[in-house]
DNA sequence: ACTATCCCCTGACGGC
DNA sequence: TGCCGTCAGGGGATAG
């Protein structure tokens, strides 16, 4: 399951990967997976060319300029570039992967989508086993997106300030609340979990209850916990693949999460499971409270 | 406004 | 071997 850690992993490989190369085909297998109209979707791709890749959370952004032109030059040449630039949304939700494979490699039948470049011999498939995954095209702009769905900001980015105000504000558990995308961007279930044994937080404690010391050691973990899942190029559990299809590492690292039974690093108690805020949650009994 | 629950979707897994 | 029920979970929709 992509969490901030796997995305950001998946932007680099992308930026390292298509930034800069223009679209000359779009194929959608699944319309559902592009909100529905596969031709429209396809042709508003079609000979743009990416010129940034950026994330929010668990949400990849590609910024596609041109288009409607097949002859290579940049339409509006002398005009202002912006009038014809759209920022295309990405969700992998649960299973969705965006690879960068073999242009001539057969789609399987999770494949949802391909879109093929200018030159080279490869393309981009998004797969997806449970078909949950997205990929909209914005009206507005990534701030305007940003907006609507109400999300916080970035798990990287949020200040002990901004931590200390959304955990203030609400009678959930700490839980609920770090998983819960308008509070702060980007954790998901793995990485609370881990976040929260570390602290010696349980799952359940009121998220008002922490007091801003708690807080600032929190938002420091969180931190420390993201950026070392990045450096181990993200948590491979079952399905997550780095754009080059890759595994993660950093499920070595894992202290709880998926450690039912199996003795606490810190107390040798064995880790329980239990659910909270409706999500299976690991934790040490002993040494969250 | 806030919170909890259901639903989507497929594959893995356990019980019989 | 195969059938069936259950579980996994991010986020949108809906109910309370």
């Amino acid at each position: 399951m992509p969490e901030l850690p796997e995305v950001e992993n998946v932007v680099r490989g992308l930026q390292a990967g298509i930034l800069g190369s223009r679209i000359v085909n779009v194929r959608c297998h699944f319309k559902t997976t592009v909100g529905g109209d596969a031709d429209c979707f396809e042709a508003a791709l079609r000979y743009k060319t990416i010129e940034r890749i950026t994330r929010h959370g668990k949400y990849i952004f590609l910024r596609l300029i041109g288009g409607d032109q097949t002859d290579g030059t940049v339409s509006g040449r002398g005009l202002d570039r912006r009038c014809c630039s759209v920022e295309l949304a990405v969700h992998l939700r649960m299973t969705g992967q965006l690879l960068l494979v073999e242009r001539g490699s057969e789609a399987d039948k999770h494949t949802h989508l391909e879109i093929f470049f200018e030159g080279g011999d490869s393309k981009i498939v998004y797969r997806d086993v449970r078909k949950f995954g997205r990929l909209l095209l914005l009206e507005g702009g990534i701030e305007e997106f940003l907006e609507e769905k109400k999300l916080g900001e970035d798990a990287l980015k949020i200040t002990e300030a901004g931590l200390f105000q959304a955990l203030s504000r609400t009678k959930r558990n700490i839980k609920a609340t770090l998983l819960d995308q308008r509070t702060i961007a980007g954790m998901g279930n793995i990485y609370t979990d881990e976040v929260l044994f570390r602290e010696g937080i349980s799952p359940l404690r009121g998220a008002s209850t922490l007091s801003p010391k708690e807080i600032a050691s929190l938002l420091a973990t969180i931190r420390k916990v993201l950026r070392a899942a990045i450096a181990g190029r993200g948590t491979t559990i079952s399905d997550y693949l780095s754009v080059l299809g890759r595994s993660g590492s950093y499920q070595h690292e894992l202290l709880v999460y998926n450690r039912e039974g199996l003795p606490c690093s810190r107390c040798g108690t064995p880790v329980s499971k239990s659910k909270v805020a409706g999500r299976g949650t690991y934790f040490c009994p002993n040494c969250q409270s």
